[in-house]
DNA sequence: TGTATGTTTGCAAATGTTTGTAAACACCTC
DNA sequence: GAGGTGTTTACAAACATTTGCAAACATACA
């Protein structure tokens, strides 16, 4: 089936195709009678825009970009829904792309948003990104960047992340107030600037208020790794009374070690993560966890994005706070 | 910064825009010197093309389009992982929208796809959608739909799913081998196509191979329910002695039941699940699932829709086998 | 010199839309 | 009836690219 287009109906109705165009999008210049008469042959001639002569015209793609390392994470897709949904109410679609990862793939997904004149984008940038021109090029183009999640260090660029260290620091806390003694930290990518300041927070914490406290850190990536550090410390002759877990990963590692350990949460061993919610409530008793939500995170980004592409002042780092959320095993 | 244009580049070097769109695409007609300097200068220049005006004047967008009732989902996500991999290896973009298990909805999204002139559509349908007119509609205007997953029963589409009856079948025959007696079999929401096919084959399977069994059958659809159904029937007084789940979120909370009532896997309840593997190894000891893989199924979708793009002959119904994966949970 | 052949390049139309400007027309006023 | 005002519509250019066709030029051959 061929597709309508302004031209068609044009002919049909004998009016030039400028009248069509603007009938349709109720231009004041166009009498009542010709909209009505516009209007219903469009609905009939099943007339639907077409997006690449509007962008190309208008220079308005209305698409948002999207750049994460990975779908295939609880956190990302939640973020995404949640741009997603604000993004459609407001008339903007969404490209999603992936860089897995490594630096080479995510400059040449820049490129493609670039091609495709994305209005603005969304970016979690790699474990590996150290070089920073490809964003600053696509600020040059005017193409407003907000980095969400895994944000650079530099200034000059807007960020929207978790409260970092706050969530550290409570976790700290909580850990603190059971009067634990001997904390095993398993921590993600220490290469990351996110790992770095919550180490950091969390480390910190335990200085000011309970120094004593025995902290030993380690940086699994996955379930894992950490399930097999913490089989082998676990097992130690002097074990750790709680273990704190950055992330999902890290704590579904640790739950494994501990079911096959069969110790008991929290009586011989207390647990308390990092996490959106979902796994923490898989276990019984539910894990206590400090919440960093993907979608929060993606609501206020995409306030942040809205702003700058409104040109509004925008303030160039914003955070998601984080609450504890209290399970049973801590 | 302004966009480099094939015009900025012709005007620089004093060549037509056609020499210099055709120096850039190694056309034969132009001579090597011409094409050396038109590449020199796009790269200082940094020309990218205009994707919008390639596809308005190509009628090839190079983008396709993903419509699933929710991108929150262990198995979409790595439906979508697999897809964009290969989509991306083939020059495609991906565009990828949520229906949020809406048919309005659903819809709507259709439209965005037929404006955004996707070349090609892979639809996971909402539990709602009865009308296929819609669908038929975007292959009247040529372009090609493959539904996957959820697919509708309807023939003359072209679907790519899960082995859905060899998966029961599979679940049903190791749960027969164990010589269990009764079972409660939890499937989703009994709408779905997938639902329908699953329990039928595995109530037949056991009615060929062992009559005698008791089947209880529920249709839960989130861990919440699932648990409270599981607590309710596991205290009964002829409790199951195995629990088939249908899902991830059903095997969470019937995990979540087992534990509460301190309950032995697989001693005192055996469990099986049908699941793409990785909430069952979450477990101890891991869950035995049946493998359902949406990274296999978006590998052979694309594959199907590669097919249909270049209009080789693609057979209407395909599916991607399943297999007993053995944890230690039966 | 004229014609044929081959190489390289430019012209112009076309894709579907938006928008500034002009034109056509009716009506009113002086 | 000339000039002004207001309403409605049409014309044409522009957005960036691709592509069929023609033009320009050189070379070779008869």
């Amino acid at each position: 089936m061929q597709q309508s287009t302004l031209k068609k109906l044009s002919e049909v109705l004998g009016i030039s195709i400028s009248t069509v165009s603007r009938a349709l999008k109720d231009h004041p210049d166009i009498s009542v009678a010709t909209k009505i008469r516009v209007k219903e042959l469009a609905k009939t001639m099943e007339y639907e825009p077409n997006a690449y002569a509007v962008q190309l015209r208008t220079r308005q793609s209305n698409v948002l970009g999207i750049l994460i390392p990975s779908i295939r994470n609880y956190f990302y897709d939640s973020f995404i829904a949640a741009v997603e949904e604000d993004a459609r109410a407001q008339g903007y679609s969404v490209l999603i792309m992936q860089s897995g990862d490594d630096a080479a793939i995510e400059a040449d997904r820049l490129y493609i948003f670039r091609t495709n004149r994305v209005m603005g984008l969304f970016v979690a940038v790699t474990i590996q990104t150290e070089d920073l021109s490809p964003f600053k090029k696509m600020e040059e183009m005017d193409i407003p960047l907000v980095f969400i999640d895994r944000v650079p260090d530099e200034t000059g660029y807007y960020k929207v992340s978790m409260a970092d260290e706050e969530a550290a620091t409570l976790a700290a806390a909580a850990i603190i107030e059971k009067k634990k003694t001997n904390v095993l930290a398993l921590f993600g990518h220490p290469h990351l600037n996110l790992t770095k300041k919550r180490e950091k927070a969390f480390v910190n914490t335990f200085q000011i208020k309970a120094p004593q406290t025995i902290i030993t850190i380690h940086y699994p990536e996955d379930p894992i790794t950490s399930r097999e550090l913490a089989i082998t410390l676990l097992n130690t002759k002097q074990p750790p009374d709680v273990i704190f877990c950055m992330g999902d990963l890290i704590l579904i590692g640790v739950m494994k070690a501990i079911h096959e350990l069969n110790l008991k949460v929290p009586d011989d061993i207390a647990v308390i993560g990092i996490s959106n919610g979902f796994i923490p409530t898989m276990y019984n008793p539910v894990i206590t966890y400090v919440e960093t939500s993907g979608y929060k995170l993606g609501k206020l980004a995409f306030k942040q994005m809205l702003g700058r592409l409104k040109n509004e002042p925008v303030i160039e780092n914003v955070c998601v706070p984080s609450s504890l959320v209290k399970g049973g095993s801590l």
